[in-house]
DNA sequence: CCGCGAATTTCCGCTGCGTGCAACGTGCTT
DNA sequence: AAGCACGTTGCACGCAGCGGAAATTCGCGG
């Protein structure tokens, strides 16, 4: 759909625009296999044939064909009961996706230490592109706790994590851990804190996450040193130079007081 | 492909034999676009493009097509250094299938009761078929430990899992939790046990996984109970009756004794 | 600096693949 | 019993996808 311009279109030029991501030039087939996949929401375990088509926009021929060969491969499966679910391949793809990543090795202790030592939730977000994306979380062991999923996304710039991943570029930097009540989500707060890696760029950005009637000043006074400690430590495991984090510390109370 | 029988193949034979699973039948884009992201390794972060095609044994051209309709969904990435990544999309249609089970509420909890008082890696497993896939794991905080993967697939019948998954069914029941020294892994020992749910069936297997080397008596008093306990308490927590697995129980050491 | 080869990407024509229609069985509700 | 929704199969048509050729860049060595 992209017109040539002016000049005449040479095969084989390189400095293509690849600005227009559009979806010409896409294979029809295998977007509409995505598409299926895709159909599938959060809580939905299972989906009959008939509506995954309809979400799809898809013939329900079509999309009988596209699952089978979608379940060939393990990454959808029928249900005895009838029906169709996703497949386990998904799971073993998306660990790979983490694992290319390199991170878990520390990041996941560091955030089973804060869940421990708070009681609340804890998560580490990467920045991609102008968002930003849940890679860990370890859940609260509390009844009443924040609902969250591995691999959601969220704006940047807005929430905790949003302003700890870009706290470093902004003109007057935030004292850290940044601290958020109710600001992405009502009646939800959140502290967190940018991570560096070994060549000062920021890796991501670790914290809790607690619904906001628990954020008390005693559940203040646990949780900041908590997460700035993570930072700093996390950064630390990383190869990075921990003192941008450290300096913009906020004062621990008994030295502040 | 397949030819007609004898028969006229008249439209719609609901009896089809779906014993099948064939290549064929299957949308060719679709099946060479999975080829490709599974063309990735375990621990291959990044791929150029050539390698990728010929791993799928596709023309570059093709694959270049391919992998373009697949960055469009986040199935994959472009690295800004050149070459290929899994995308971020696998990672949430991952954790949506896991989400589908329902069952990590209590498995997580239950593995990580495991793991801090073993100190040794813990895994859930379920079965598939004729095999057991690990859904579940928390690796030992120690320097030395077994390394598995979420979403890794083994055999039934071998291993303290594979065993675990068939103990009910068996003749002679196994004495539980199944025990295994190096008998699938060298050098690996573990400790497993069923899990039942609410139907009776069996919803998987929890146990602990360590090197052989350091599953000693001492080990070996602390962890079977461990096991049998968490088994125990999530079949109840699934609503399943713990009367078949704790019947099976191996005595405690100081009424055998 | 220049030339060679590998890697990547665009364009294009042919063909075989994917699509959707029509038909049919099944199971459930009216 | 009739009606309806769902799942499945076969088939012919049309265009979508395939692969070759060519253009371009990059890396390497002379």
């Amino acid at each position: 759909m992209r017109k040539p311009e002016t000049t005449a279109r040479r095969p084989g030029r390189p400095a293509a625009p690849r600005l227009a991501p559009d979806t010409d030039g896409n294979v029809r087939a295998v977007d509409r296999a995505l598409a299926l996949l895709l159909a599938f929401g959060d809580n939905e375990a299972a989906l009959p044939l008939a509506d995954i088509a309809r979400r799809a926009g898809l013939h329900m021929t079509t999309a009988l064909r596209l699952l089978g060969t979608l379940e060939h491969h393990g990454f959808v499966r029928r249900l005895p009961a009838g029906g169709y679910a996703l497949g386990p391949q998904l799971l073993v793809l998306g660990e790979r996706f983490r694992r290319g990543l390199r991170l878990e090795d520390h990041v996941l202790p560091a955030l089973e230490r804060l869940r421990d030592e708070s009681h609340e939730s804890a998560a580490f977000f990467v920045r991609e592109g102008a968002a930003r994306r849940c890679l860990f979380r370890r859940d609260s062991p509390q009844p009443v706790r924040t609902v969250a999923q591995e691999g959601a996304v969220a704006p940047l710039g807005i929430g905790a994590h949003g302003r700890a991943l870009v706290a470093l570029e902004a003109d007057p930097p935030p004292r850290l851990p940044v601290v958020s009540r109710g600001e992405r989500l009502k009646e939800v707060a959140a502290i967190a804190a940018p991570v560096l890696d070994s060549r000062g760029e920021v890796a991501g950005s670790i914290g809790i996450t607690m619904p906001l009637y628990r954020f008390d000043a005693a559940a203040e006074a646990l949780c900041l040193p908590l997460v700035l400690r993570e930072a700093v430590a996390l950064t630390r495991a990383l190869g990075g130079d921990p003192a941008p984090v450290a300096m913009l510390g906020r004062q621990s109370p008994e030295i502040a007081a």
